[in-house]
DNA sequence: GCGGTAGCCG
DNA sequence: CGGCTACCGC
C-alpha cells in the first residue's frame, strides 16, 4: 500500500503535475491540501479517469482538501465537528482510516490568525482523542509545524516562526503522543529531510533552506508495517 | 519577402503561440499590436533567439507596439510627430520602409474617444502625404476600421460600430487613396475574409461573425510584386 | 514568487 | 473571454 500527501497550491494550476505523477506512481491514496477551488470547479474528471474515487471539500480561494483513493471509503466527513471542513477530511475505508488534513499556518506569532492556530491543534487533539488507537489509522497532511529541530534548516533562527514556534510544536506533540508515529522520522531518525522551500526564498532549494512541514501519521499498529517512508 | 501582422493582446501572454508560429512560417517582418507591455518588461531575448532584431515601444497595460524584422532597420521612429508612440513605428529598411500602426478603437460613436479615432486618422493621413508613394512602403496593422460591408459580418447591424461607422471609413478611405493598395483585398477581390473574431460573441468563429480590421496595405510600385495574401 | 480574488475593459 | 490593475495569503 501506498500513500501520498502534496500541498498542491491550486489543484487546477497542478494538474500538469499532478496526473502524470499520478500515472506513474500510482499511490492508493492520495491526500491533496491547498485545493484553492470551489467544489463545483474540482477537476473531478481528471481523478475518475486515472482511476480514482476523490472526496474533496473547498470554498474557493483558498484552503481545500482532497482524497483520492483507488477504493471507495465507506463513509467519510469533512471538518472538526463541522468547523471547518475545508480543512479535513475523514475517510473510512474499513480496514484503514485516513484523515487529510491541513493545519492553519498562523502568520505570525503575535497574531490572532496563530490564536487560532493553537486553538485548531487543540481541537484537532481532542476530536483524535476520540478514536481507537488500536486500529490502523494515518493522519496524513500539511501540519503546518517543525516538529523538532532537525526539521528545519536553522532551529535558532526560526523560534518565533509560527510554523516552529514551542507553543505549536508543544500543541502539535501533544497530538503524536496519543500515539501517532511519525513515520519519515521512524523510518530516518537522524536525517535532514524537508518536504517545502519558501519560493519568497531566493536559491532556497539549492541553498538547502527547506522545512518538514508535511508528514504522514500513523497509529502503531500500522507503524509496525511501514517499509519506506 | 514574407509579412505578418498580429494584434496579439500581449505579447508575453501570447509567446506561446508567436514563438513557434515564428519558428514555422519565419516571416521577413512581423508587426505587433497591443503588446500590453513596458519597454523593460519587453520580450526582446526571445526575438534575438530566433534571430530577429525587434524595435517595441510601450508605457504598459494598454497599447504598445513592436516590428520584429531579420534585418536591422537604418533608421526608424515611433509615433505620429512624437505623439502616440505606442501605437505607430515607422522602420527604414532601405529598399522598404514599413509602418506598423494600431488605429484607436474608439469605444462608442457618441464618445470622446471615437472623436479622437478620427483626429488620429486625419493626423495619420497628414502624416502619410509627407512620404514619396513611389517608394516601396508598406502600412501594417490593426487598422479598428472594416474599410467595405464585405468585411464584415453584418454591414446593416454594424453602422454605428466604431469600426465600421461612415466617418471611420471614409477617414480610411482618403488613407487608401493616397495611393495605399489593400493586399488582402487585392488578392482576393470577393471573398469574406476576417482576421478579428471578437471572444465575447459566443461561437462568434463557428458562426461566422468576423471582421476583417486588420490589413498590409502597399504602395503601388511594392502591390505590383505581391504574389500572395 | 506565484497561487488565488475582484473589478475594469474591449 | 481573457487581457489589465490591484490586493491577499503562504
Amino acid at each position: 500500500m501506498k500513500v501520498a500527501t502534496f500541498n498542491v497550491n491550486s489543484i487546477n494550476s497542478r494538474l500538469h503535475i499532478v496526473v502524470p505523477w499520478l500515472k506513474e506512481k500510482k499511490p492508493d491514496f492520495f491526500c491533496m491540501q491547498e485545493t484553492k477551488v470551489e467544489d463545483r470547479k474540482f477537476p473531478t474528471a481528471e481523478f475518475h479517469r486515472l482511476g480514482y474515487h476523490v472526496l474533496f471539500r473547498g470554498r474557493g480561494g483558498q484552503s481545500g482538501i482532497a482524497l483520492a483513493s483507488v477504493r471507495e471509503p465507506v463513509r467519510f466527513s469533512f471538518g472538526l465537528n463541522g468547523e471547518d471542513g475545508d480543512r479535513l477530511i475523514f475517510a473510512d475505508f474499513g480496514n484503514l482510516k485516513i484523515i487529510n488534513v491541513y493545519i492553519p499556518q498562523g502568520f505570525r506569532i503575535d497574531s490572532e490568525k496563530y490564536a487560532y492556530k493553537l486553538k485548531w491543534l487543540e481541537n484537532f487533539y481532542q476530536w483524535l482523542r476520540r478514536l481507537d488507537l488500536s486500529e490502523k489509522i494515518l493522519i496524513c497532511g500539511d501540519m503546518n509545524v517543525a516538529p523538532e529541530p532537525i526539521d528545519v534548516h536553522s532551529p535558532e533562527k526560526l523560534k518565533n516562526h509560527v510554523c516552529f514556534h514551542e507553543d505549536a510544536r508543544r500543541a502539535y506533540r501533544k497530538i503524536l503522543d496519543l500515539g501517532f508515529v511519525d513515520l519519515l522520522r521512524k523510518m530516518h531518525p537522524n536525517e535532514k529531510v524537508y518536504s517545502f522551500y519558501d519560493y519568497r526564498v531566493k536559491g532556497a532549494i539549492e541553498k538547502g533552506l527547506g522545512w518538514r512541514v508535511d508528514a504522514i501519521l500513523a497509529t502503531k499498529p500500522l507503524a509496525e508495517k511501514c517499509i519506506s517512508c
